[in-house]
DNA sequence: TTCACCTATGAAAACGTTTACATTCCGGCC
DNA sequence: GGCCGGAATGTAAACGTTTTCATAGGTGAA
């Protein structure tokens, strides 16, 4: 049915090894009839069989990533980051989501596993058990916001605690002394991170506080029942520190919607620097996290690996973060802020 | 290095013909054997090399998606759509973007097609002659939002000329009388049918009035320019249909940086309804379009023609379109209105 | 007991490439 | 002119599967 190298062969009255050789690009051939090879292997629209190349190359130039979902526009720029780095090593993407379930994750390892030169796996549970016992040994492997023991895999990881701690920092040097937080997700990695950043910022300036923390699961409803819950309480709080920009959103509309002014009476942050944060009003002070430079960095991490496997690897690299100031917790900015922002 | 069928077979005591058989679960083996043979290869840790199963199989249960760009929530609602289509079907999705140049798609057509068993692809240039010459005739593939021939290939299209003419019918329903539109990029197909869906409905309900038309690029910067041109002009509009949400958003902004109310001074409306389209302020009338739906649609039609390849198919197929009413052309409502969003 | 038949298993070919090795061809040197 | 060497090309094995066909082993009937 399909035209193989063997058509190609033929027509071109040649063997099958020529071909292969003009095609790859093989010195010790007549230019000529490389030439004439690849005219008739273009006429036919000969294009290689993938598998039967991996099969006795051992390469498949495929790699495969493994996300928690692939919706919302976190995800959305990590792709992209993926996507860009991978293409300039003439890679292909292999894309699967967990949706954080276990028996999902693992059918995803496994069907990836032999159609992948590696993987890129983001798994920002907290019990990384899994990982461990699932993950190939053999299959070189880069994993993403992952808490897991140094030993085994290379690890990219965001600054979570360090973003955490400074904005909370941020927040008492403006003068906001209640603050609250949402926390995320109980078990998730990023999540726990956040909060630990945040409870030694307060821990620090007000020893003898207990900083009231409410709970969220980084989707927007639970940022708007959150802001509805801080605003019941007994102690109203003068800022809120969300740990994700959705949470963070929510929460706005929750607070403005019964009447409260943002920032002038609750100052509010949120963590990720999505696009929607520039665009809510006012809009959003944050902690920017270059979520497409986190994919790009570990493909190219995976990428270096694949080239040369026994470099000696550095195991665990954490990307900085960097605090984004906008209206939303006093900075008193008019529209244009929006539009000099400097990630505009 | 990795473990092979044979070596399966090996510690199993039987032939690898034996193993295939209890893998692929195949009747005619004693249930005996088969849990055996099932729990060595847990034991090694075998997975089946793809490459080699699609060289015998002649299907690789890949599907490959050649989308403009990863970029932005539109792409990350279509891809999600298709990976929820594609899990639920057991196949898996090569990525891969043409950032709409002609050699980049060539290029990334080339090399998807021979590892995979069918294609996603979406061109909305609407110059389609570069698909008809690369597209390989034998590979099933569907197209999205494209505009070609209703000959060679199956498409699935949004109704953008339905969507944009409801829409400016509605803006003239609502009272509104000097429209303008910013439009798409030049050459974009989607672009090009909701300009003449708006023209239509100007044209059938103010027949001497030409209506007037700034152009975009589908960026929100593009809005942003469009929004201040149209204020610039001697006939200031009282009403402006952006062919997107991301310039209907720029051009809210520059609106409201001059001074102008929306809707109370110019209504507002855009087309996509994307995520931050609920989220702007004033939340944005846009025309929805069930992008996920869309993504799922095209795997499905595509899984459809993979099981049963000489089904008769539909050839071509539109989506429809809905308007979505909020406040930025004319309904009062509250902040209140957000959450009672049904898309929410 | 013998035969036939059915079921469980094994042997080997086939899939489309790449590449090590073998062969041919040609020119130049003695 | 014969020989050597290098360049161009061909031959065939190998990669890891699935599947067709063959074979062995067992069971039941005559």
């Amino acid at each position: 049915m399909a035209v193989t190298i063997k058509d190609v062969a033929r027509e071109a009255r040649v063997s099958v090894a020529s071909v292969s050789r003009a095609l790859n690009g093989h010195s010790s051939m007549t230019e000529r009839t490389r030439g004439h090879i690849l005219g008739v292997a273009a006429r036919l629209r000969y294009v290689p069989h993938a598998g039967a190349r991996s099969l006795i190359m051992r390469r498949t130039h495929t790699i495969g990533a493994l996300l928690p979902d692939l919706h919302g526009e976190f995800f959305s720029e990590l792709i992209r980051g993926i996507d860009l780095a991978a293409r300039a090593r003439g890679l292909h993407l292999l894309v699967s989501s967990s949706h954080g379930d276990v028996g999902e994750a693992g059918a995803a390892l496994r069907a990836l596993q032999g159609r992948v030169d590696g993987l890129l796996v983001m798994w920002p549970n907290v019990d990384a058990s899994f990982l461990r016992e699932t993950l190939p040994e053999t299959l070189p492997t880069v994993l993403m916001n992952t808490s897991v023991e140094k030993a085994a895999f290379s690890t990219l990881n965001l600054d979570n605690y360090g973003g955490a701690l400074a904005m909370t920092r941020h927040l008492i040097g403006r003068g906001y002394r209640r603050i609250a937080m949402v926390c995320g997700p109980e078990g998730n990695f990023d999540a726990s991170e956040r909060l630990r950043g945040f409870h030694d910022a307060i821990a620090r300036s007000q020893p003898r506080v207990e900083a009231q923390v409410v709970h969220g699961d980084f989707t927007e409803e639970s940022g708007y029942r959150a802001g509805k819950q801080l605003l019941a309480g007994a102690k109203r709080p003068n800022a809120v520190f969300a740990a994700n920009d959705m949470m963070a959103v929510g929460c706005m509309y929750a607070l403005i919607e019964s009447g409260v002014r943002v920032p002038d009476d609750i100052g509010l942050a949120g963590f990720d620097d999505i696009p929607i944060s520039r665009y809510v009003n006012p809009p959003l002070t944050t902690v920017r996290v270059r979520i497409a430079d986190l994919g790009r960095s570990a493909l190219e991490r995976l990428a270096m690996r694949l080239e040369n496997p026994d470099a000696a690897q550095p195991l665990a690299e954490t990307l900085g973060c960097e605090i984004v100031v906008r209206a939303s917790c006093g900075v008193t900015a008019d529209i244009h802020a929006r539009h000099n922002d400097k990630t505009h």
